[in-house]
DNA sequence: CGCCGTTTTGACACTTCTCAACTTACGTGG
DNA sequence: CCACGTAAGTTGAGAAGTGTCAAAACGGCG
């Protein structure tokens, strides 16, 4: 949902089911597959031959590069109607992990020639994956870890945090919030290009301060959306 | 260049000048203007509304974004071919400011939706550009600040250090190379995640330590460029 | 209940930033 | 053509933030 829709002109929400490509024509001979996998599955390796274009039709994937000695670097966490496996040239330049069971779906990276509906929905998401990457580069380049950890949480909250966010001074429409993560403290941190220490200090800090707490270990309360929103470096 | 021709058929280089888009149809009332300015020209602000999106036919633009306290990151550098001012919604989500005095075209956002050409090269440019996102964030995310000037500097090695670096072991095909820099240390740092003086000290460290020599500011000539490449961490 | 993997906490090291002074490069005008 | 002024870049010393390594605490599951 997140990706897909953002600048379309409001069709009330996501359709039927998320499939954003399932309306396109019928193609024939198209190999589309639709697969569903557990949390933790690996789809594609880094440097696999690009030959499928995938849809997340539900669920949760993030996309990662690894450098030699071991280093890992998260460089989206995708959601819901995203498009994934994107081929720039012909072997994919990151791997894809299911961070919960999803349902995708895939095609062969030939039809985005051949289907010019295809090809829209594909350069929409393109463009909102684009702006979103910017973003991150601004976290990874220039915010202090508490900052990241602010934004990583203020994402999670719907109209906060991301592109879109309201800033501070929309009426405190409400001013606690429960945010589920579906990733380790290790893939926060190689999100957040950070460690696995700091993010867990960060967050116990952001605890001590009453800003949060942790109800579980990935079931989070923000107490204070509105002091989190300033902690993001973005207002 | 850079961007529009990976990942195509090899097609001899550029073909006719640079204009990727200048062989597609003609559409009615198309509102196509070129362009030329001068460098550190500013062709739009972050926030602007987002009605036209620019082909980069000659020269080197940047994009970058602000954070309130005005804290800087430059998030993408474009090369002849490039395509900028994408509308992820409706107004730019960051700056573009030339490096170099260069020649854009422009067309009105609308002819996307009209252009099926059109379409078709902005999914390739987009595809590509995401790919350097993906590269960048790995810098930003994880690299020391040694392995970030040394990757910055080897990107200006034509086939060294982008997205298809042969690696140290393609037997040294040249050792030496002058690259020249159309950024101020105050640009790089912004572009790599530091600071200016650790730019200009790690610039000092590479030429104490043999690797490169500093012709002028803006010259480096890169004394070995096998090790320098071992310096990028990518290894 | 006990084990194992994950997370948290602590102490310390190291990289990068900050602030300040100094040097170099470049353009203008005498 | 040289002197000067300003902007850009370099260097130094110390501070701050984050990383590293190690150990303890926690939580889920057999």
């Amino acid at each position: 949902m997140a990706y897909l829709d953002r600048g379309l002109a409001s069709n009330g929400g996501h359709g039927a089911g998320g499939a954003a490509f399932s309306a396109r024509e019928a193609v024939p001979f198209s190999h589309i597959k639709t697969q569903r996998h557990h949390e933790h599955t690996v789809l594609f390796y880094e440097g696999d031959p690009a030959d499928r274009l995938f849809e997340l039709e539900d669920g949760v994937v993030m996309l990662y590069k690894l450098l030699p000695d071991g280093r890992r670097q998260v460089v989206e966490i995708l959601n819901t109607g995203a498009v994934f496996g994107v081929p720039g040239h012909d072997v994919y330049d990151c791997s894809a992990e299911s961070l919960t069971p999803i349902r995708v779906s895939s095609f062969d990276r030939r039809e985005i020639e051949t289907s010019a509906t295809l090809q829209k929905q594909l350069t929409r998401c393109l463009m909102s994956q684009m702006e979103t990457l910017h973003d991150h580069a601004v976290l990874l380049g220039r915010k202090s870890a508490v900052e990241r950890v602010a934004t990583f949480l203020m994402r999670l909250v719907p109209n906060r945090g991301g592109v879109g966010c309201l800033g501070p001074a929309d009426g405190k429409p409400q001013d606690e919030f429960n945010v589920t993560l579906t990733m380790t403290r290790q893939e926060i941190a190689d999100y957040l290009g950070l460690t696995i220490e700091t993010v867990s200090r960060v967050i116990s800090d952001l605890k001590r301060r009453g800003f949060i707490k942790i109800e579980r270990q990935d079931h989070i309360r923000i107490n204070n959306v509105c002091g989190m929103c300033q902690l993001t470096g973005a207002h």
